[in-house]
DNA sequence: TCGATTCCATGATTTTTATCATATTTTAAG
DNA sequence: CTTAAAATATGATAAAAATCATGGAATCGA
């Protein structure tokens, strides 16, 4: 369904903001250990993530990442997809013609174009908040 | 969302289909050119089609492949995409974990869950003819 | 200022996926 | 029985995705 990417992208994120919630900066190497993710790999994501001012990277001694409380209600799963895949799981042809339209629908097109905007609207509708909460009650987990 | 594999798979057969509702057995040369797709790579998709039994194929002289009609209503969309790349846009974890559970979701379960389940039954639910059917009449299409 | 720590930038390598190429087998037809 | 047309099998190459590695830049504390 999702790259790898954006799977490390996201589970990165709401780890952040699971920390972040309590006023924790957390550094690379323990995202990496903490979502099970490689760590050179985590640290490329991380950056385009930051880039798209998703998560907010500080340096040097003491440095990490975090997520300011206030925007972390507002930043919605669609904005990480969209950063680190494109608009193409949005917009896409499920059977990979290069456009999706009603006017030269592939023999799919009705019934995936609902599929597929129900996933938009999933990832529309759902913000980090809700989702490092689950993490910090412990119902919730971020790896295995 | 599914690979390119799988695309053209499914473009494929939905090609052979709409011919075989005609008695036309089709060959590769032409199946690759109707449906835009790199003619080798389309060859090894359809082995694997027909050693699944969702297609049919005759060697030599005048040979092909097609789909009995009796048993074009009966393939399903779903039967095409395990085939060919298994069933793990059916059961696997939207975020990578490694097993999909109630009993240790992840953050995005109860919402991805919906939504897999609803491409699950779209595939389950859509069949060959259909699909095929659309494409006689000119309404859908397989290339652009 | 200096050194340690941490993110950042860039490129190399590996793995996977997609694509290409070649030779073999089967079969209908002449 | 030979030939040509097809699918089949297998392996090689290319492209893309994922992973690794290395050096640079910023920042803090001493
Ligand atoms: S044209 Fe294929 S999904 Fe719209
Ligand atoms: S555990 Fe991630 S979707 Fe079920």
């Amino acid at each position: 369904m999702f790259s790898k990417t954006c799977e490390y992208g996201i589970r990165a994120t709401i780890f952040i903001a699971s920390e972040s919630f309590q006023n924790n900066r957390v550094g690379l190497k323990d995202i990496a250990k903490k979502i099970d993710s490689p760590e050179a790999f985590t640290a490329k994501i991380l950056q385009i993530l930051s880039k798209n001012n998703i998560i907010h990277s500080i340096k040097g001694v003491g440095g990490g990442f975090e997520i300011p409380k206030e925007t972390m209600s507002q930043i919605k799963l669609s904005q990480i997809v969209t950063a680190l895949e494109g608009n193409q799981v949005f917009t896409g042809c499920g059977l990979g013609l290069s456009h999706c339209s009603e006017e030269h629908p592939c023999p799919v097109h009705d019934k995936f174009k609902f599929i597929r905007n129900e996933l938009a609207a999933m990832l529309e509708n759902t913000n980090l908040e809700e989702l490092a909460s689950g993490i910090k009650s412990g119902d919730t987990f971020l790896r295995y």
